[in-house]
DNA sequence: TTCGTTGTCAAACACTGTTCGTTCATGGAA
DNA sequence: TTCCATGAACGAACAGTGTTTGACAACGAA
């Protein structure tokens, strides 16, 4: 027989690259959630995070079935870590409030995949503690349940959606070349300037209340209208609790 | 002298195409618009309108910056055909809450511009119309002007982001070459599925809410959660309004 | 050993927004 | 009238994008 060993290999041979661990969806998520991290979601591309990872893009295809799901599974990932309080019910608003703050950092830390919860029921493992959790709270509370349940939803988009009115942002900021204070002021500023020269007679509103409506910075925005949410969840809590009060002990 | 008028084009020339009338920003606008309405969000790319303007991709750069300009264009004419009630005190919360209906009956109509706002202050002549008008209703209402100028930041984000996320769910079910209702049906049937088989010791508020969980369509849903909001600037309306009362007057 | 399945991956497809360089058309100044 | 400057128009090209296809490699089961 044959030494096939000293034979050189034919030409129409594609030699697999080696000293190389086995392609993974973990592998690829955490390379994804990395890039992300570093250079942001525009940097997110498959063939970038195949480049990272030594391969061609097609390769991550046996893995992942297309991007919108490696965003789903990237957005599950960071998800982990959310932390949630065990509900109290003396203090349901307040770890409503803790909960909520918990999700904007960790979203805001890897803030641009805060569009898939966007278009997607979140299903991971992560996100349906999270999920989870912010219903207990509302529940332990006395919120009725339909009101609960909607206030989930509505409070989930309403802090995705700040933190992806946020990314957006970060993405013009980064396209900008500027540091981030500087874009801020900048655009801001422009901003500003244009407001104070809009005809006051056409829009007094505006240009008699600059000072208040350019105030406040994202963050305190954020807790404002968070704030807002948790009145109204509060309003209904009361009124449900109201209603369970005997007549005479109504105040 | 020669005729010229019989002697051939050289063939280094372009001849333009005549016929036709001049592009303007309007019509590349209007035509987006068309586009954007009929075929949605993701056909809605420099070239489509060019093709339908009978030109090349190059031609709109002469009359918009970019893609984004085009959008904040296109967002402001739609901004356009927003109703905002002059405002009358004695109704502000509810005066505020149509203002809203009405933002988010035209945006969904043109849902797919919704992200316009997120990642800009609107600042067309329309959309400082409806900035004006909602600051006003707050304003008269007796609203508290930094609450007001943030209530108008948080309302607006609100608002577009909840017809956001609708139309990231649109681009979803065109893709799915299903029609709406099937779509809904089937995507929410699995979630619902998917719910009910969760292990309820880890999931026990998940697992025995889902009726109300998967209860509401979208609107009922976008009704509710700016009643949460509405009722949290009522709450600091008349907190102010407490405040201005002499104290024998306060109940 | 053979066969079936799955993973890998280059090449290609079908798009995207935008820039570059050239030509055309128009209006104003000389 | 001629010339020049400017802006509009527009093909070709650039630099990307997500994804599919077909071929080959590797592995495990029979």
């Amino acid at each position: 027989m044959f030494d096939m060993d000293t034979m050189p290999a034919p030409p129409w041979r594609t030699p697999r690259k080696t000293g190389r661990q086995p392609l993974s969806q973990d592998m690829i998520v955490a390379t994804g959630l990395r890039i992300l991290d570093e250079e942001g979601l525009e940097a997110l591309s498959m063939r970038r995070i195949a480049q990272e990872l030594g391969t061609g893009p097609a390769s991550l295809y046996a893995h992942v079935a297309n991007k919108e799901e490696l965003l789903e599974l990237i957005f599950d990932q960071v998800s982990g870590e959310i932390d949630i309080p065990e509900p109290d019910p003396a203090r349901w608003a307040e770890q409503l409030r803790e909960a909520c703050r918990s999700i904007y950092r960790v979203l805001t830390e890897h803030g641009d995949v805060a569009r898939v919860p966007l278009s997607n029921i979140p299903t991971g493992p992560n996100s349906l503690k999270v999920s989870e959790g912010l219903l207990a709270i509302m529940l332990a509370g006395g919120v009725p349940p339909q009101i609960a349940a909607w206030g989930l939803d509505r409070v989930y988009l309403y802090v995705t959606a700040d933190v992806y009115e946020g990314s957006l942002y970060t993405v013009k900021q980064r396209a900008s070349g500027l540091p981030p204070e500087e874009f801020v002021a900048d655009y801001f500023g422009q901003i500003r300037q244009y407001f104070s020269r809009l005809p006051p007679d056409r829009f007094p509103a505006i240009t008699g209340n600059i000072d208040v409506l350019m105030g406040g910075d994202g963050d305190q925005r954020f807790e404002f209208g968070l704030d807002l949410l948790i009145r109204g969840l509060e309003s209904y809590a009361s009124e449900a609790t109201n209603r369970d009060m005997p007549d005479s002990q109504r105040s």
